[in-house]
RNA sequence: GGCGCCGUGGCCAAGUGGUAAGGCAGAGGUUUGCAAAACCUCCAUUCACCGGUUCGAAUCCGGUCGGCGCCUCCA
């Protein structure tokens, strides 16, 4: 394995190299389930599918593990606020979300622990915390005393002092004064009159936030494990906090490599449930096929921002996103390929002949997957790899024309490498090509029967060389976007 | 105030010492009854700006300007 991946703890392109050899373990910070996933979640989870693709693709067993944070405050005001039981309102939205995510193609984690699953490791993890004298127990609460842990700080690089100071701004006003420090945090939180609550040593209460994930990804992958993940704004404070909590009960280095995806901005701002400058997923999904969803999180670098715009009307509507459209054609075009690929007959691929390096698809994802999951540059090579592609089907179409096997062979593994790798062009080519080309026409509001009537009048037309008549029906379709494809099978329709 | 990131063609975006990937848009062409699709060709002497290091810098160092993130729930 010869994967790098820039590493936060270090703050440097290191290596991937796993404790156990040929076996990753991995921890990624999964969703608090109060609301529906927006696009920043989909582009997160994203790349971390890429990520264990592209491992798994290279030979790498995987064990990744995606905790569901099913017991949180919000979660709790949410379902107060409907009238809903908390653990209802949590599995619907848990279902939600693993939809949401199924449709831009991820893969389901291997394991999915959730927090109300793991209350015992949670106890005995704070428990073993004020055993140890990192914790102390406040008036019902539980907190870690930050200055118990030498190393408090280094994973996002600052230090108490500076933390103090900047924060005094905010914290003098509140309500802190059970604990010692501001920058302690609460490992249990007492319950008031009336609250959801689990039993516990100190009292009934709920756990603190952090301690969930460090309590879930010890009891699935052991003290010390490979990777976590999540998103760039988890760095602080909840990923320090998980290191020092868990590396304070054991002493033993927490996650070896820490891996964090930049955040998805509109009008150059993080999109956040909290701002409310978001879209859920599945409002987008009516609007655009997820396949190109996936496709567009691609192209920007996994670290850097990646800024949506959309197109909006007099009124204000949202009336289109132009990068999910761009990035729909680019799906198109994928699965138009592939479908041109699969459909050269036998007796154009001729046994001689050599395949071209630039059909190559495999050995350059695996090249430049490995350089810290360059999924543009990997877009780069896709785009070369079609255009390769077509131009061998352009071959085998020509009068007389042949594809060489060993290009034909190299550009199904192609295919297949998209899929292992990438994550697209994982659909049957007919039906989703017919299934983008439908929701397009339905926006216009044009019936596919009108347009199959039209072609059939044209093609009546053509037949007696009528070719006015026939241009005439070619141009009135067009301008209602429908476009036709001429070819000796018959004639095919798409939607621009 | 502390920590950190970013500024590459009309737009999006790779590239972190060896002479600017890729996509969109645009122009021309092959093909076609005409089209569409597909393919071919063209499209940044230049990487916010100013200095410096180097045989050589978009890439390293210093400064200036501009934008953003974290420090509070958050992917």
């Amino acid at each position: 394995m010869s994967l790098r991946l820039h590493d936060t703890l270090s703050d440097q392109k290191l290596p991937f190299e796993t404790a156990e050899p040929g076996h990753a373990r991995i921890y990624v910070c999964g969703p608090t389930v109060y609301d529906y996933a927006h696009l920043g979640h989909v582009r997160c989870y994203v790349v971390y599918d890429v990520l264990v693709r592209h491992l798994k693709a290279t030979g790498t067993r995987v064990t990744y593990v995606r905790n569901i944070t099913d017991i949180d405050d919000k979660i709790l005001a949410r379902a107060k606020e409907r009238g809903e039981a908390p653990t209802e309102l949590a599995a619907r939205f848990a279902e939600a979300f693993h939809q949401d995510l199924a449709r831009v193609g991820n893969l389901r984690p291997d394991i999915e622990p959730k927090v109300s699953e793991h209350l015992d490791e949670i106890r005995d993890l704070v428990a073993r915390l004020i055993e140890g004298g990192h914790a102390y127990e406040a008036g019902g609460d539980v907190y870690f005393d930050v200055h118990s842990f030498k190393d408090y700080g280094k994973l996002s690089h600052r230090n108490l002092a500076d933390l103090e100071a900047g924060a005094s701004g905010r914290t003098q006003g509140d309500d802190k004064s059970k604990k010692r420090n501001p920058a302690d945090f609460a490992l249990w939180k007492g319950a008031a009159e009336g609250d959801v609550s689990w039993p516990s040593p100190w009292g009934p209460g709920r756990p603190g936030w952090h301690i969930e994930c460090s309590a879930m990804s010890m009891a699935h992958l052991g003290e010390s494990f490979d990777l976590h993940g999540g998103g760039l704004d988890l760095v602080f404070p909840h990923h320090e906090n998980e290191v020092a909590q868990s590396e304070a009960a054991t002493g033993k280095p927490f996650a070896t490599t820490w891996m964090h995806n930049g955040f998805v901005e509109v009008d150059k701002t993080k999109m956040s449930k909290s701002l409310g400058n978001f879209f859920t997923a599945r409002d987008v999904y009516e609007r655009v096929e997820p396949e190109a969803i996936r496709y567009f999180t691609m192209t920007v670098h996994y670290r850097a921002p990646l800024s949506l715009d959309w197109t909006l009307d007099d009124d204000g509507n949202v009336t289109g996103f132009p990068q999910f459209e761009e990035a729909e054609r680019r799906v198109e075009y994928v699965y138009q390929t592939r479908q041109r690929l699969e459909e050269i007959p036998e007796s154009r691929i001729a046994e001689d002949g050599t395949a071209p390096e630039s059909l190559n698809l495999r050995a350059g994802l695996v090249r430049t997957l490995d350089d810290d999951l360059n999924m543009p540059q990997a877009l780069a090579q896709v785009a070369e790899f079609l255009k390769a592609v077509n131009e061998l089907c352009d071959a085998a179409s020509r009068k007389k024309g042949k594809a060489p096997k060993a290009s034909v062979t190299l550009a199904r593994d192609g295919f297949a490498a998209l899929e292992a790798e990438l994550g697209l062009g994982v659909e049957e080519p007919r039906a989703i090509l017919e299934r983008i080309r439908d929701r397009r026409a339905a926006a216009r509001g044009i019936e596919p029967g009108d347009v199959e009537e039209r072609i059939e009048e044209r093609r009546r037309a053509r037949a007696d060389r009528d070719f006015a008549r026939a241009d005439e029906v070619r141009d009135a379709l067009a301008a209602q976007g429908v476009e036709l494809h001429d070819s000796p099978e018959g004639t095919r329709w798409t939607m621009r």
